[in-house]
DNA sequence: GTCATCATGTAAGCCGTTACATGATTGC
DNA sequence: GCAATCATGTAACGGCTTACATGATGAC
């Protein structure tokens, strides 16, 4: 899943590591922001397997031409002339890009089917990110079978609503009545993006 | 977090295994249901540590005295006789009790501060689902830390929305949206839950 | 009698977090 | 110069999922 999500990221824009976990954290939402520990590793991988390619960014700088010993101390200085521009020096960072075997193992990792159970909340996630590099029919099947999902858990919330013990205890009953209207919201908002889809004819 | 969830659930009611792995997926809902893998290890482990206690359910009717090499015999004669009263046979089912050291466990579990950064959020679901196990004054800095934690989310969400890739992306401006009106309603939700408590003086 | 469900477990392996280690850059 | 942040990695460890193995019970 964290391939899926850097691949889908670098094929956007080319990115080094530090950069690409700032990203990810607003993909994957809260919660599950990837740590370097994975991270990092998995780039590695990734370019051992051809997937992306790595180039240590720029050293001097490519505005001016390089003049000859004094290329350290001017990206220094220009460094220093400019200091929000939010460019900082670039010494050392490793700039991943997605290359063509890396952009098929994206469209094959967005293809595969979520073997029909139970699609992992952020999986989800990282599906409708990157919905634009799929089909119109897979989209809409992507969202209608979220969609069931989602209905069924709402099914079994609803029914958990004035349970036993959720009426034994109001903390319970607070979280189960949460849950419903949670997935409530969630229903809606997934009909909503159905409804913004040009309706394939054929299903 | 397993071992939380499963004393704070025995501490209700004493349950078998896959009794309890019902209820944990009401409590931890939907995505996490702990898994066979994980319980049953988790159960035996509680069990060596004396946090939990199993008895082997009665493997002869409790109604009727053993009546020798036909006590087998009777269960299922039994069983057949009242098919739906939701008691069913119970050969081989471990029922698992909470003891005093259990319960001393879980308070020390409730009670560990979650070190500060993000509690994940399944525990949180999990320390609500017990509050009623926690003085009023530590229920009250759960909340508040959780909602503290959320308004940042939020300021972050709404911060996304707008961005040169959400205007680029209109399914990435659904997920944005979704993520603001979600904590929106997640700080909402938690807003209910502190009026509802009777508001301890000294904070 | 056979299939779905209930019920309990074990073993392998993935995946990711935590902690550790290092070093450049920038602001003060 | 010093601290904070940026930036990249490694290693150990842990927890959970998956798959496997087994058997009783109940419905049809």
């Amino acid at each position: 899943m964290l391939d899926l999500a850097i691949l889908g990221v670098l094929d956007q824009e080319p990115l080094h590591g530090y950069e690409l976990k700032k990203r990810l954290r607003g993909l994957l939402g809260r919660s599950s922001g990837a740590s370097f520990g994975s991270l990092y590793p998995a780039l590695a991988r990734l370019e051992r397997d051809g997937s992306v390619s790595a180039v240590d960014a720029a050293p001097v700088t490519p505005d001016i031409p390089a003049t000859g010993a004094l290329s350290g101390e001017m990206a220094a200085f220009k460094a220093r002339l400019r200091p929000r521009v939010g460019r900082r020096g670039s010494r050392g960072k490793k700039v991943y890009d997605i290359t063509d075997a890396g952009r098929a193992q994206l469209q094959q990792l967005l293809g595969d089917e979520p073997s029909a159970g139970r699609t992992a909340d952020g999986e989800f996630r990282l599906r409708v990110a990157f919905c634009r590099l799929l089909p119109p029919t897979k989209r809409h099947s992507l969202f209608a079978s979220r969609r069931r999902q989602v209905a069924a858990d709402l099914s079994e919330a609803e029914a958990r609503v004035g349970t036993a013990e959720a009426e034994a205890d109001p903390y319970i009953r607070f979280l189960h009545q949460h849950d419903v209207e949670s997935l409530r919201h969630e229903l809606a908002w997934l009909d909503q993006l159905i409804d913004h889809e040009p309706v394939p004819e054929s299903a």
